[in-house]
RNA sequence: GGUGAUAUGGCUCAGUAGGUAGAGCACGUCCUUGGUAAGGACGAGGCCAUGGGUUCAAAUCCCAUUAUCACCUCCA
């Protein structure tokens, strides 16, 4: 036998470099550097490879230790958590087959086939509380690493012999199988994970819901739990306080408690219908988007909202979408249908004229409500609906002025996001085609690669820190997407600017260039501010409904503080309307301060109250919402302060 | 489209082991009221989402439909 007596060299996050006994643990290695990193550590970062703490290091290599202050360090704590539910869940359930569970941000879950038994939010309670069990028993979590006939001996002998061997299956042969068993509990596994099951403190299971084997819709549907896992108690009581204020946040509880839209069972999934201050706002942002896109060389058009289905057949969205359409007519002569998006229509509106290459870029722009038969389940709020308005827009222009003319949808992107307070809340995404999957787009591979270098070459050029996303392009080109989270921290596009290669083509759209030759233009698809409607959802969610002042559908509301001064307060409304300020009065019997709470909780920017005093000296007492008494001013002085504010757009 | 949950006055919810409904807020009238989160009295308002079924009897049980919510899938 040799015994190694070999050193090697580990490099630390900190670029130092210490030598430690070859094959020691990363364990080793973090009680060496000290016992208080030992105690936190929860995995290590091997040459850039999250690694179990127990792996052993074997030659030279730069080393991260893990703990529980790294974002990796939680995935870690949480998806050990999921082991403990998994087990939790076979001690009560043994017939259950269990299939992933991944660690996700905040949690965990496991996709489980409970079979014919159905399990209910009360069943979770008895979970948790063999979870604890777990816990407590402070078993020992061990790793090693079998042959796909060992794991799937091992697997059997829990009673796991569906998805977890279906799995085991499409592990290639070169990759390693590695099983991790705490008590009597065996997962297949790539880890990391913790080393004991007591080091999980603070857990929640949260919520109950269906999900499909492999995220496919042809796959069984399966049962998937969600939980939450901490360090602390108070950690985990400060996520679900957290969540409940979320909640107060939702734009659906919000947007009907503030009257701002409302839905009828009678008119159908994803039509919401906007009351008077939810329909101010939209005219409050569109014309203010209008406005700035016409100060910005935009030219509006005004197309049909229905047309036949030749129109989409050129573009080949009919082939693509027909099922997302809704169409009017019983067969291919005389069908139309409801347009579920512009571009075409502005193509021809392009066609109408000849174009020389003096005249590129045309940019077009159009405040276009759409229509789209999404599935019944899509539907969400105001953020996921059947028919919205796009602030759409096609520029038409060379290839050469791609670079400019994307900048220049970009900036005013920018523009737009910073003055409704958003610009710090996005981020954005490259998508890309899927060239694996074909199917899904104009199969044309030099297009793709010529669009995609070129939106590349752009990005990079205006220093945009994207990320990369495969499969979520445009089927006709790529895009880059502007991505925000609503409240509950779910990832939706707002905004999107698209590289189109292709239509133009499709469409027979040509310019003559200098040279005297017919030539395709490129088409830029934009968004400015994306669909109104769901601007609105996350502008509710953002303000929790207390809109900045040029925004609010009501900005002041006039309080009479007695019956007395009731007539004052209709003077004084008039006044302030004929002013371009939108308000109301509120001359109700009822005590100032029931008045005044009112107005809060319809979160109404400002506050006028008139009394005796008010009148005599000719003066308001004012409010706001967020300071409350500014003293009283002449009703000029509060007109100047309240308009230069709607007219800077003060959030 | 799939899985699950839910559906009672404008809103938030209670309710009956099946015998045709209740609260708070909001709303209306009158009285009261000079000041920053709830003054008083009275009143109106629901055939308990829709359609079937079981039953002597259904808002309550069952089925279907519609809508809402969550998740999965999809998103031109």
């Amino acid at each position: 036998m040799v015994v190694t007596m070999h050193k090697i060299n580990v490099e630390l996050k900190d670029n130092s470099i210490i030598q430690v006994k070859k094959d020691s643990t990363i364990l080793e290695v973090a009680q060496t550097i000290s016992a208080g990193l030992a105690k936190v550590a929860y995995a290590g970062i091997v040459d850039g490879i999250l690694v179990d703490l127990r792996t052993s290091l074997d030659k030279d290599c730069k080393l991260e230790i893990v703990t529980n202050k790294d974002k990796e360090g939680m995935l870690v704590f949480r998806h050990t958590a999921t082991h403990i539910m998994a087990q939790a869940v076979l001690r009560l359930y043994p017939f259950a087959q269990l299939a992933t569970g991944p660690a996700t941000e905040n949690g965990y879950f496991y996709d489980i086939d409970f079979g014919d038994f159905k399990i209910t939010q009360d069943d979770l309670v008895k979970i948790e509380s063999e979870m604890h069990k777990i816990i407590k028993s402070d078993f020992e979590i061990s790793v090693e690493t079998v042959t796909k006939a060992q794991a799937k001996a091992k697997l059997q002998n829990i009673g796991q012999t569906k998805y977890k061997l279906l799995l085991l299956n499409d592990i290639p042969d070169n990759k390693s199988i590695t099983l991790f068993t705490q008590g009597e509990f065996v997962d297949l596994c790539s880890g990391p994970h913790l080393s004991h099951t007591g080091q999980i403190k603070a857990f929640k299971l949260t919520q109950l819901t269906g999900a499909y084997f492999k995220g496919n819709q042809s796959q069984k549907m399966l049962t998937r739990i969600y939980g939450v896992a901490f360090e602390k108690n108070s950690q985990l009581q400060e996520h679900l306080t957290k969540l409940e204020e979320a909640k107060k946040r939702d734009h659906i509880k919000l947007g009907r408690e503030l009257g701002l839209f409302t839905t009828v069972d009678c008119v159908g999934q994803g039509l919401p219908l906007f009351g008077p201050k939810g329909a101010k706002i939209l005219q409050t942002l569109i014309r203010w988007v209008e406005d700035e896109e016409t100060k910005r060389d935009y030219v509006l058009t005004r197309t049909p909202i229905i047309a036949k289905n030749d129109l989409y057949k050129i573009s080949g969205h009919w082939d693509k979408y027909r099922d997302g359409m809704f169409v009017i007519g019983d067969n291919d002569s005389n069908y139309m249908a409801i347009r579920p998006m512009t571009c075409p229509f502005q193509y021809f509106i392009y066609k109408s004229t000849p174009h020389s290459y003096r005249d590129l870029p045309i940019r077009y722009a159009e405040t276009s409500t759409l229509m789209r038969n999404e599935d019944s389940g899509e539907m969400h709020g105001l953020i996921r609906i059947r028919q919205f308005t796009l602030s759409d827009g096609h520029i038409v222009c060379t290839s050469d002025q791609i670079e400019e003319e994307f900048k220049k949808a970009l900036d005013l992107v920018n523009y737009l996001l910073d003055t409704l307070g958003l610009r710090n809340d996005i981020t954005y995404r490259f998508s890309k085609h899927d060239p694996a999957n074909m199917s899904k787009y104009i199969d044309n591979p030099s297009m793709w690669g010529n669009a995609e270098n070129s939106l590349k070459t752009i990005l990079d050029l205006l220093k945009i820190d994207y990320v990369e996303s495969i499969g979520d392009a445009a089927f006709y080109g790529p895009k880059l997407d502007i991505q925000i989270k609503n409240v509950y921290g779910k990832e939706d596009t707002i905004i999107t600017i698209q590289l189109d290669f292709a239509l133009a083509d499709r469409y027979n759209m040509e310019y003559t260039d200098a040279d005297g030759a017919k030539k395709r233009p490129v088409i830029i698809h934009r968004s400015s501010i994306g669909c109104y409607e769901r601007t609105l959802a996350l502008l509710i969610e953002k303000y929790a409904g207390a809109f900045p002042t040029w925004l609010a559908p009501i900005q002041v509301v006039v309080m009479s503080l007695t019956d007395r001064t009731a007539l004052d307060t209709d003077n004084i409304v008039k006044q302030l309307k004929s002013k371009g300020i939108s308000a109301i009065q509120d001359n109700r019997s009822e005590k100032i301060g029931y008045k005044i709470r009112e107005a809060q909780l319809q979160k109404i920017p400002y506050m006028l109250i008139v009394g005796d005093k008010e009148k005599t000296e000719n003066v308001v007492a004012v409010r706001d919402r967020k300071n409350g008494d500014l003293g009283t001013m002449s009703l000029y002085e509060f007109e100047n302060k309240i308009l230069v504010e709607i007219e800077n757009k003060i959030l």
